[in-house]
DNA sequence: CTAGTATTCTAGCGGATACTAGAATGAGGT
DNA sequence: ACCTCATTCTAGTATCCGCTAGAATACTAG
């Protein structure tokens, strides 16, 4: 067969794909990507891998062609290469979600009370925020909201509801969205605000989910 | 942190699904099943591996949750999970393509002359079909076609071509289509249908593409 | 220039895995 | 029961890769 060296050559590509999404480390990395820009010392901190070995993981990354980096004083920050990577991202997590009981099983085990949060789809939400209703509750870190926050929320990361959980409007529904599905930074937050009254609903996504069925995403540190 | 644990499990099965597609063989066999259940024999044929390789590759599959497979009196069949798996396949290549230049460059030296081909996207193609206006030419193996082909389609398989080109109608002009868009089936098929006189063209996907389109494909060895 | 910090590079170790060859299993046919 | 054939399992080897620690690089501040 003269087609095999073509063949060879050309899954050999799509193998380097394959084998940038092998690692845990390396999904974990890209999901805290997705988020946003951050620096290696973030993400190793997130990640709670040490820095040299986060310095690898994205070395590898880097020349599976699924992030980007630019140096920055002196840090260096890297992000994803475009957002198709962050849509592969979400195709993979939602075929493992899929095929594999264990996650189902895993997440079930340790977002127990997930169901209790009644979460709400971004369909749903979208049409809540155009009606007026709801207010939206980015509960990520601080930079992660500037890096692109959904259009409407304000930003209260969970380490400070406790302190600022007054500032938020008693009429109106509450809806909390953190990283994604799998961020347990909503549900905490969720579950703080119940016990201090507030009716509160977690959002079943996060921004990548959003941004990805194409509803509108802000950069900026400030909500209007 | 306590989410430590939460989130290596969750990865780690995540990964297991980059693990399976981490292998140039294991995309070619994937894509191969794409087309239909195919016994570890002509697994192995096709893609030009030994037939121990192929079964400890499709072992891999196996545990990954990518492949199911049954026996068939002295053949074991394999098939892809469900159709979720086709759609992750095109959604892996579909970024391949998007961020290697190498893919490009490989496809576009071994298929030089698919420009030439006049390629045909899916939406035009299921257009030109309802108003009836084109001859649609399946010409991959017969039991390819008869796993699972676009409606309406015709097949003659590429080795058959010579012989039975002259079964097809002369003035409809004709589309072939093959595995899909790094198949070269479908290209050697236009060339030899031109080279007769037929104004033929290629149409970019195969049958995966089709279906994850939701347009109609049928199972079974005859068109109409 | 020097000092300090963030990040990358290099080398070594241990575990996983792709490939190969030989043995074993499982179903059908005689 | 026996034989045949498709497939899988087991064992062995070479290779790759993830982790770790020490050295080197790149930038900033003074």
């Amino acid at each position: 067969m003269e087609h095999r060296e073509f063949k060879d050559r050309l899954y050999t590509q799509f193998a380097r794909l394959g084998h940038a999404v092998s690692t845990p480390k390396r999904l974990e990395l890209l999901d805290l990507l997705a988020q946003g820009e951050k620096t290696v010392e973030q993400l190793a901190e997130q990640s709670c891998t040490a820095i040299k070995n986060t310095s690898a993981h994205l070395r590898v990354l880097r020349q599976a062609g699924l992030v980007d980096f630019r140096r920055e004083g002196v840090y260096v920050r890297y992000r994803l290469a475009d957002e198709y990577v962050a849509e592969f991202l979400l195709a993979l997590q939602s075929l493992g979600r899929q095929r594999y009981s264990e996650v189902r099983e895993v997440v079930d085990a340790h977002l127990e009370r997930r169901d209790e949060m009644e979460p709400i789809g971004p369909a749903e939400l979208r049409r809540r925020l155009a009606a007026g209703d709801v207010t939206l509750l980015d509960v990520r870190p601080a930079d992660e909201f500037t890096a692109g926050h959904i259009a409407g929320a304000i930003s209260i990361p969970v380490d400070q509801l406790t302190a600022r959980a007054a500032t938020l409007p008693r009429g109106k529904k509450i809806v909390a969205y953190c990283r994604g599905p799998y961020c347990v930074m909503a549900v905490d937050a969720v579950q703080l605000l119940r016990r201090r009254g507030y009716r509160a609903r977690r959002l079943t996504d996060g921004v990548p989910g959003w941004r990805a069925r194409g509803y509108p995403v802000v950069r900026g540190s400030r909500a209007s």
